[in-house]
DNA sequence: TTGAAAGCGCTAACAC
DNA sequence: GTGTTAGCGCTTTCAA
């Protein structure tokens, strides 16, 4: 074990603290009434305070603070004595302080799901990053929380309770689930990534991908190389997303004119059911192009292409969605369509921010268009 | 904009608060000479407190203090009033106002990278999830920082001096980076995903996984099969966690009796350097299997084979690293070496505990084994 | 076993 | 423009 006692070592430990923090620290003794106990030596234990840089620069703790918050209301000579007894000291605000004064935590709060081997996951890592970056430029940070699956209030309503987090990014407001009801009813901050499906009436901020629109843009892309007979590979229809996609093929084939009958199909996600429905549709209507609403379904499609000899992007098109790695790598390349998910998490910064600084929000919904990656099969 | 003000409402808003949290909270008014201003109202604004369940259960706040942090010494009867107080309240602990007391936030602190579009993604999610549920089990949360990306140290420093976490996960020891260092000089809590590389001294706690026997796994299971011209894709030589996975290879080999000569290859880790390297390795040596340092090469080298007719699996057993969704996905399935990401967090998770709680850690170093999930291509 | 007092480092309010 | 005062909610002596 490392032991170290530079700089102000033994950061985070408990033994010795206690006697520690007591005396020395408060050198400038504000209050002079108060008895300085133990010995008052000046080493600096411990990272600056707003005591020590005031008692550097010859002011004030408040005009440090003011320097720090509000730098307008200080004199220009005063202010620049300060920043650099701040820089000299390599002070930073100990946020715990800060937090019990002002309620405000600067921190954000996400659930972090159980990861599903499949879909989402590489999805959500590019989310996080740059939710991670847009949090950090308003200064703000990411807390990670795991959500009871059980109970998924659970872990929502700790973390209010304790005041932890200043608000949530609520990633899953699909299924219509009640956290997006529990926190408005707890007057809670949050922005979701995802629509309001069910609530109609509930207005909370929201960022989302228009999968509709995306879909429609790869169905037309097919139907311009000129396709006819274009297939759609679904999930059950329970699930809003899918339904959402679904009707992007759905209103493009119609504004084209070409038939849809039987040629839609629905099911689990997994690559086995895009295989057998591929083949079923293939027996049925011989479409000449697919449309998958995920790329994992797009994989069992090409999978069962290539159980019959045929090739994908030569003799049937097929089309992704999310365009994940397995998408760019597979080959031939994968068509597919990509989610603008840095536009996501800026959005959702952009409505945090002025959620938090209490700023309206013109527009609490944000519709964001996918683009389609064109590859090798179409 | 919601604006519903049920609950105690308004959390984490500035205006008003001020006088909010002025009057009416000290409900016991512990110090007698307290001055009470404005109207001293009961209605509980804003959570509940150590003085609110105090004054519920009939006791001191020490005493609801103790019986949430050293319930032992309390009588009987005085626990079960302050818990029934405490439930009916739905009370938890300010974390700010206990951080600020005992300079511990239980936060542990996790720089994230930049999302590489490529390797390592999901597998960061793998991870990422085990590690906020252990922590979660020890009463701690992730807390994501973006690291300066040109100045590394920045980012720590800043959580260091504002006493923002308890303790870091570093996750790229690889390239024998300044971070280590730098946190050990601060005496700066933290474990490795990662072993010490060139810094054998420095016996920070670590946590990693044996490239080397992941692919000595591989390796034999294919000489097993009966290979013995078995070539290894690789990275470049610069990078010590290719290097020790490619010594898995070479021990392998050598122990068989096989040789190596021309047979190991050396590149970025791109699909078109596995592609090229594949072609070329064919041309000069006719390799029947192909280990590869990462699943990413591991599809280019696959690409070659099918440039060529040649059927991995049945022409050519092919070897990947990560078991990423793409080994999963692809056709014909690739044989892949797993990383035990969830034992890692777990065993990052028993690390920072004991650090936490300053117990010893008997074992700094902890090396787990990959395990070789054998699918179509081998 | 329980209670009283003090103070962690900061900022809001107000006085000068 | 700068300083003074009070107190956020909690835990830690220390006294009863």
């Amino acid at each position: 074990m490392p032991s170290q006692d530079t700089g102000w070592a033994a950061y985070g430990m408990t033994e010795g603290r206690g006697r520690m923090a007591r005396g020395g620290r408060r050198d400038g003794g504000t209050r002079g009434s108060r008895v300085v106990r133990a010995t008052d030596r000046r080493t600096p234990e411990g990272p600056a305070t707003l005591a020590t840089v005031a008692a550097r620069a010859g002011v004030s703790r408040q005009t440090v603070s003011n320097a720090i918050n509000n730098p307008a209301l200080l004199a220009e000579d005063t202010l620049a004595k300060v920043e650099r007894a701040i820089a000299d000291l390599g002070y930073s605000p100990n946020l715990a302080a800060r937090t019990l004064r002002t309620r405000t935590t600067r921190l954000i709060g996400l659930p972090f799901e159980p990861a599903q081997e499949g879909t989402a996951n590489a999805l959500m890592d590019r989310f996080v990053h740059t939710l991670v970056e847009a949090t950090r430029e308003m200064g703000y940070h990411v807390l990670l929380f795991a959500s009871d699956p059980t109970d998924s209030e659970r872990g929502y309503a700790r973390m209010l309770r304790s005041t932890a987090v200043d608000a949530f990014v609520v990633t899953d407001t699909y299924r219509g689930d009640p956290q997006v009801e529990y926190l408005q009813q707890r007057g809670a901050l949050f922005v979701a990534f995802g629509r309001p499906w069910d609530q109609a009436e509930a207005i909370h901020p929201w960022v989302d991908v228009d999968g509709a629109a995306g879909v429609a843009q790869a169905t037309s892309h097919l139907a311009d190389r000129g396709h006819e007979v274009i297939a759609w590979l679904g999930w059950t229809a329970d699930q809003p997303i899918g339904e959402d996609r679904r009707a992007g093929w759905m209103g493009t084939m119609r504004a084209r004119g070409l038939s849809t009958t039987r040629l839609s199909v629905r099911g689990d996600g997994t690559m086995e059911y895009g295989r057998r429905a591929t083949h079923a549709l293939i027996d049925a209507r011989k479409p000449t192009a697919l449309v998958c609403v995920s790329d994992t379904v797009a994989m069992g499609a090409m999978r069962a292409l290539h159980e019959r000899g045929l090739v994908a992007g030569r003799d049937v098109a097929v089309v992704g969605f999310d365009d994940s790695q397995v998408a760019q790598t597979v080959s031939p390349a994968l068509t597919s369509v990509r989610q603008p998910l840095e536009e996501v998490a800026l959005g959702i910064g952009e409505r945090l921010e002025k959620l938090l600084n209490h700023r309206p929000i013109e527009e609490p919904g944000l519709l964001l268009q996918p683009t389609l990656v064109v590859r090798e099969t179409s």
